[in-house]
DNA sequence: CAACCTCCGTACAGTTGTGTATGGTGCACG
DNA sequence: CGTGCACCATACACAACTGTACGGAGGTTG
């Protein structure tokens, strides 16, 4: 019984409407994620939303799931190239926030959540998951560069405050300013302390 | 039909209007912050509101306003007290986070504004100024530790980006475990580079 | 004490958003 | 070929919120 793979149908899918409300949350909030907006946006009616969503809730909660989908996949995919050079590793993180347009984007959507975690029970879980598995393979990191385990966490969570931070003050300095800054901090996380 | 009520009927200001406005704006977004439900914390009708504020964006503009006050006194306070030892204001910036619920509650706020800063060009530019004035700031001190004025700037944004971090993972560790995370940083934030 | 002025209540009009009920259209399938 | 289902449009009821107009109680002042 293999479906009709819905070729150059024009029908939407519920990823398209989670698309459009992520737009929407990164741009205007959660609270301006309105099905009547995103209608206006898929140029259909809001009957089309109320079909493929019990109500507003569970869109939002789709939005949430596709991003820890798509958050636990980046890390997986991190993992399995835990075998390079930690100082690689390093390097590797702190060049993450100028990589390209998608994780850009990324980071936007991911600051988005972050305020929206802060009056929601549902996102605030997803963000302290994703806070806490990336902080123990960032931690992972620094004891591969030799430092004790409490040590290795204590850095951990600065050059992850470092990446949090550094998006939420995107626009702060020109890029050579904050290639600078990525080059010196990564020498500082990997300095011990005398 | 007198009414026996009017309790003790106090004339509000736009301060009371505005403390109220910071209190939603914090526990539930800009977008939350409506006239009928300030008006109904503060046990009046909208009336009121409308004498005392042009309209809802006034009332904004009042709450951002207050918070730039506030803002700039602190830092003008902590320039007061640019005598002391570099190494005890370092210490004095990195404890900041745990200094009682004052400090608490400014970062929440704090923290409140700058999600609403991101889609607000008012609020932005406010963000935008206390940061680099407080950068500014923290510099200074790097300065008065004998490092160079490139270096003494990446450390301050550094210093600066863990403790807005600090806040915005609010809730990560135990206690002892932030107070580590904080001795840890003063430590490493003085460390020269080899 | 009467004429204010300040501050708030009341009433009205208009907009915007949600969710439901129901009807309509194209495409699969027997 | 028409029957059924997936997908969307239409229409309605309802709630929430904004801003304005105006009226009223209470304290203040000449």
């Amino acid at each position: 019984m293999d479906h009709p793979v819905t070729p150059p149908r024009q029908t939407l899918t519920p990823e398209r409407w989670i698309d459009a409300a992520t737009e929407l949350l990164v741009d205007h909030g959660i609270d301006q994620v309105r099905v009547d907006v995103l209608a206006r946006m898929l140029q259909v009616t809001r009957g089309s939303f109320y079909w493929h969503f019990r109500d507003r809730e569970d869109l939002l909660r789709g939005v949430l799931q596709a991003w820890r989908a798509h958050a636990t996949e980046q890390l997986t995919r991190r993992l399995e190239s835990a075998h390079e050079d930690p100082r690689e590793q390093l390097r590797d993180l702190l060049t993450l926030p100028r990589r390209g347009r998608a994780a850009t984007r990324a980071a936007r959507i991911e600051l988005a959540i972050r305020a929206w975690a802060r009056r929601d029970t549902m996102a605030r879980a997803a963000v302290d998951e994703a806070d806490s598995t990336r902080i123990g393979y960032i931690a992972q990191v620094f004891s591969a560069l030799g430092f004790g385990i409490a040590e290795a966490r204590q850095r951990a969570f600065m050059l992850y405050a470092q990446l949090i931070a550094e998006s939420l003050l995107a626009d702060h300095g020109s890029p050579t300013q904050r290639q600078d800054r990525a080059r010196f901090a990564e020498r500082l996380f990997q300095q011990p302390l005398s």
